[in-house]
DNA sequence: ACAGCGAAGATTGAATACAATCTCTGCTAA
DNA sequence: TTAGCAGAGATTGTATTCAATCTTCGCTGT
């Protein structure tokens, strides 16, 4: 695809922090749905897998538990997390409460530059969403969280880029469960107005455009399910 | 004092989860700033402390760590954070993005009960005030903070409650580093304020408030101090 | 046939052992 | 005197070992 995709998965860091390169591995392999929920990650076959001892794997087990992206239970493992329908409302209330302001904010202080790295990330979403094929979409599904992230840069507050970081790969998980349409396609267009209204110098208007995007992304969603039905009628018995 | 501060360090949880119980210590202890910013933590001397292996400290530090308690150097240790200038400008830029929206989804799922509570919370924090010696100090500074949390979770959100978890203790932090008054007395009235706007269901007026509140707590800050200033100026030398 | 129990195997939790890196002190030499 | 270096000691990073817990499978008895 285009040039702003050569970023293999770790690059600048020293060789060093096993840990964190295994925990990217696996946010990668999460938030492109790669891993299902619910998907058990034994400490033996992950520390095989990746030639280090079990005491590397949990500290980077850890790490993914604390970002809510594994649930891990004690004396039975880790899995995947599985968010709940609850879980779910939260972490968009969240982002509602945050990316609109966090989008007016890097409203201004965006900068040509930014702009230009926005457009070619746009570029990049609609080369995607032209491909075929489960690698394209799983892509895709990427680039979609990476545009939040790319705009929280341009904000400029590391510590918000950690938190939309940590809402964009759970939103992931909830989307691959309560997702209904082909939960991609949905998002460019608005990203483009977003980058618009940016160009723009337009702080309103793009937290206005954000928060309208956020609310698309959870239309999509269907939320009723497995809300802890009573079994009865979970298994539509007469 | 009031009842509700008898809460010892880990009430409920299992007696399990060491290492957590370990985080929450250091925590407090961070917080109520007992603990200098940049204060070397061995993991052989938290290990003797709490008679537990190094292996439990590290996990517990780790902890600490990805909340920014704790700043962890590869082969060097463990330190208390001390926060910059511009992290600290990003610490409070986050809750004033947070925080007010917050305050407005309080504000229409608070019930009798959670009124109850924060009037409560606001006669412990106006006692601790009335009392005199640095013990009272501590607690009150920590009361400050979690009147934050506890409005959080009146809104009911397990995640944001989490973030504003890590940005109430970090602020405890910065405060310590930067504050310039007592650093405590500051906010009681306000939140009371806060507390009258719930109550009377005013979201909007509540959110304001909030607004001003954290701009109050951070006009307190000297962020100046340390800037990177070439040293030949930080030195007052001819 | 099936519920209940028990031992074997597997998996995680924690401590210890070993390796790598850093820090600090004291010596040497310019 | 001081810069530079070498080595001992201390500290962290990782692997390995041991203990505790859970899961599974098969057995027994009703």
């Amino acid at each position: 695809m285009t040039i702003a995709d050569r970023k293999p998965v770790h690059n600048d860091r020293a060789p060093e922090d096993r840990a964190q390169i295994i925990r990217e591995h696996f946010r990668n392999a999460i938030i492109e749905r790669r891993l299902a929920p619910g998907t058990k990650l034994s400490e033996s076959e992950v520390g095989g897998l990746f030639d280090v001892s079990r005491t590397v794997v949990r500290s980077a087990l850890q790490m993914l538990a604390l970002e809510g992206l594994v649930r891990s239970e004690r004396n039975r493992g880790a899995f995947v997390a599985t968010p709940s329908p609850e879980e779910a409302r939260q972490i968009f209330a969240a982002r509602r409460l945050v990316e609109p302001g966090m989008a007016a904010s890097a409203c201004d202080r965006v900068e040509p530059a930014d702009i230009a790295a926005l457009r070619r990330h746009l570029r990049s979403e609609a080369s995607l969403m032209a491909e075929r094929g489960p690698s394209a979409r799983r892509a895709e599904i990427r680039a979609s969280g990476e545009f939040h992230l790319l705009l929280a840069s341009v904000a400029g507050n590391d510590i918000l880029y950690r938190f939309l970081e940590e809402l964009t790969a759970r939103s992931s998980l909830v989307i691959a469960l309560y997702g209904r349409s082909g939960a991609s396609s949905c998002g460019h267009d608005e990203h483009e107005g977003i980058v618009v209204a940016l160009e723009a110098g337009d702080a309103r208007r793009a937290a206005k455009l954000m928060l309208q995007h956020i609310d698309h992304i959870e239309a999509d969603l269907d939320l009723r399910l497995t809300e802890g039905l009573p079994l009865s009628e979970a298994l539509h018995l007469p």
